[in-house]
DNA sequence: CAGACTTTGTAAACCCCCTTTCCTAACCCC
DNA sequence: GGGGTTAGGAAAGGGGGTTTACAAAGTCTG
């Protein structure tokens, strides 16, 4: 890919803003120390943002015998963005104000037989129309909707090329939801919204390289590398869960032989219990979210048999971890995802101490291993934020487009 | 990092400078096509090396028609470049011109014992002077030194912070290598020395993500991410042969179990071969080169051990590529260093086919797997690049430095 | 309460980088 | 030796960022 100066000024549109949201109100002296541009760029940057109306000023701090600065903060009605969490069993919609606050919800179920593309979308056309319906807000005002939906999925053409939990292939999912939904659509799967989530508003805010490990029924691993989302080639990078952590290992729906995924995944926690009692009251054979909260209050408890579990994942959980360490040298590791929520706080510290066992110690020394501080629901908040970066990726386009003519030259359309 | 216009323009004369080198002499029109820049950015950069001497006007191409176009060529007398190539038992030397095709070689045996310092930089200090001497170039035209050194190295402050085999700890080696060597020095490891020999000039040529596999005593893999050398925070990622592979496998010595490194680093194959024949005549038990080549020509004669061997070590290899290639999703896996080079042939087949078995679908559909086309010592090669970009960054610097005065203004110095 | 001092933020000038456009140079063919 | 064609340099222009100058807007002090 070539890199034009045009991608330093969207990166540093994306700072900007990203520091706004996290410090507002704050002034363009202090935007400018902490992203490290001079004054009169961050002036410029926080023109365009108010010209969009994406923030506006608030007013002016108490000055100690100079001019007072102003203050800017985000404008939370400038504009809404419409998170959507595709998963297998459930469409969960989110509607943000721009300070990302959540002004609506709506979740759908997907039942067991309805795996066809239309009826999934149908699902989703009608939980964005709700979370639209139920904040209030203009269709104009929308700024567009982030979709994530499992798998592999390619960008450019908005394909879903593989979604393993309907086995669809090359759904063209973009062109399929433009028909039903009228705002900008931006398609990506969860693994990258997730590490686009905690790279603007969680904790690899910041940080060039960071590692967002997602810990759910699936397992993936969000890269950021050199300040931004790493994809690969074919837009399918992170897929770390099916990185083998035990040769020979347990079965993965893969086809494969001991992936991450068969022990941290929420099924391969479960199964972890059950290879230690196989009768165990904590055991809810058919809810995953169950027996997880199951075993994060046994934990609570000290009930032993919850603890070892506890343990024993955490020990798998941190050798995968310490292989991301060792081959990427991160500045931070998140856990992210319900399994990291609900179990988190118990997991952290087994895993940082079994990580420090297997890491070197140089990249150990560098990497913090933290949770996710993001409260709300990682995917949505993720696939939100693709909708807010395309928004801003198109702030800079030039708006007049050359007009070909058949014959002579037309006047350019006001 | 702040990225700023100057990186763009660093990026672009690398990639000419590259181009003219893979396809000297070319002309400025084909070098614009194969870059995407414009032909004015071509003629400017061209103008530049060519004010350095570092490739010269060589006649003019046939024309069909029209002005004949302009070839240029590396001037392979222009400089010289040299790369130091430190192990645990040799400091290996070669000075190159700048076509990169080697002048001089030196190599100096570092005695088992010989582990401070002192003594390795005087093994390099010796082995440099000879191959200048040897090719008899001016110390003016010395470009630079690139040095690798194994472990781990900071190269902003020039410090070996660890070194495995000697134990070394935070030793200041350019500091002390300065002292004895006056040309610019540039300090890495050969995991990054052989990724950038591949981006250069190897098999990563052109690609925006690659992996170089090191497959030596040590192991280790070289990443190329977004075009460049991934770093990591503290310049220690690519430790993929600490990377588990089996969990609770072979001790490492790095103190953990189950490394890549244990199954298919030079130590590991012929654990591979003793496991499976204890008494094979294949086993050199004190030369991990001398059994390499064994096997090597086993295969070649149809040994059924050896292609065992060659199996099984492939078998484990290409799980752990599989892992890179589903974690990274990189456009071509490349394997380098010298076990590659004896054995890679026999192993390269069973490696594609096993990391079929193992890769997910989509990422492996995008990824070749192919041996290192380079077929000089890469270290060397790379540690020379390293000289080598080290003198193309400094091109674009400010030469006039503001003078400082005590009292009024100096007239600048010419 | 007016002038002095301090700080903000905008506007202008400047540097870097790349591209487009124009024009001349250099060659072939007829 | 003109006409057609291609190469490559020079100039203009657009994007981006920074520095510098200066007006604006405060506090402080005599």
């Amino acid at each position: 890919m070539k890199r034009t100066s045009r991608d330093i000024r969207t990166a540093n549109r994306y700072e900007v803003l990203r520091q706004i949201i996290a410090r507002s109100p704050t002034s363009r002296q202090e935007l400018a120390s902490a992203t490290g541009l001079s004054l009169a760029t961050v002036a410029t940057l926080v023109g365009e943002l108010l010209d969009l109306r994406m923030i506006t000023e608030v007013g002016f701090e108490d000055s100690a015998g100079g001019r007072p600065r102003g203050l800017v903060a985000v404008n939370a009605a400038g504009g809404a963005l419409i998170g959507v969490d595709i998963a297998e069993t459930y469409v969960h919609v989110e509607l943000f104000d721009l300070a990302l606050n959540v002004l609506a919800r709506a979740e759908e179920d997907i039942r067991p037989g309805e795996s066809r593309p239309e009826q999934v979308i149908g699902h989703v056309a009608t939980a964005v129309g709700s979370v639209v319906a139920q904040a209030g807000v203009e269709a104009a005002r929308v700024l567009g909707v982030g979709v994530s939906v499992p798998g592999q999925v390619d960008r450019a053409t908005g394909i879903a090329e593989y979604a393993p939990n309907w086995n669809w292939h090359d759904v063209p999912l973009l062109d399929l939801l433009s028909e039903h939904i009228a705002y900008p659509l931006h398609l990506d799967n969860p693994l990258r919204a997730c590490a686009v989530a905690e790279l603007w508003f969680g904790a690899a805010r910041g940080h060039e390289d960071a590692v967002v490990v997602n810990l759910g029924t699936g397992v993936g691993a969000g890269l950021v590398l050199g300040g931004g989302l790493h994809r690969g080639v074919s837009n399918s990078a992170g897929e770390w869960g099916h990185t083998t952590l035990v040769l020979d290992g347990r079965l993965c729906h893969c086809g494969n032989h001991g992936c991450v995924e068969t022990y941290v995944g929420a099924p391969g926690i479960m199964r972890n219990l059950r290879e230690l009692d196989p009768r165990s009251p904590l055991l809810h054979p058919e809810d995953q979210t169950a027996t997880v909260d199951a075993l994060a209050r046994g934990v609570a408890e000290g009930d032993p048999v919850a603890v070892k579990v506890v343990q024993d994942t955490a020990r798998y959980l941190a050798a995968g971890i310490a292989d991301l360490v060792n081959l990427l040298n991160p500045e931070v590791v998140v856990l992210s995802s319900w399994v990291a929520a609900r179990l988190g706080g118990p997991l952290l510290d087994e895993v940082r101490e079994a990580v420090a066992r297997h890491a070197l110690r140089r990249p150990l020394a560098a990497t913090e291993i933290v949770l996710s501080p993001i409260p709300t629901d990682p995917v949505c908040l993720g696939a939100a934020t693709f909708a807010l970066e395309g928004a801003l990726q198109s702030v800079g386009q030039r708006t007049a487009q050359r007009v070909v003519s058949g014959k002579g030259r037309t006047a350019p359309t006001a």
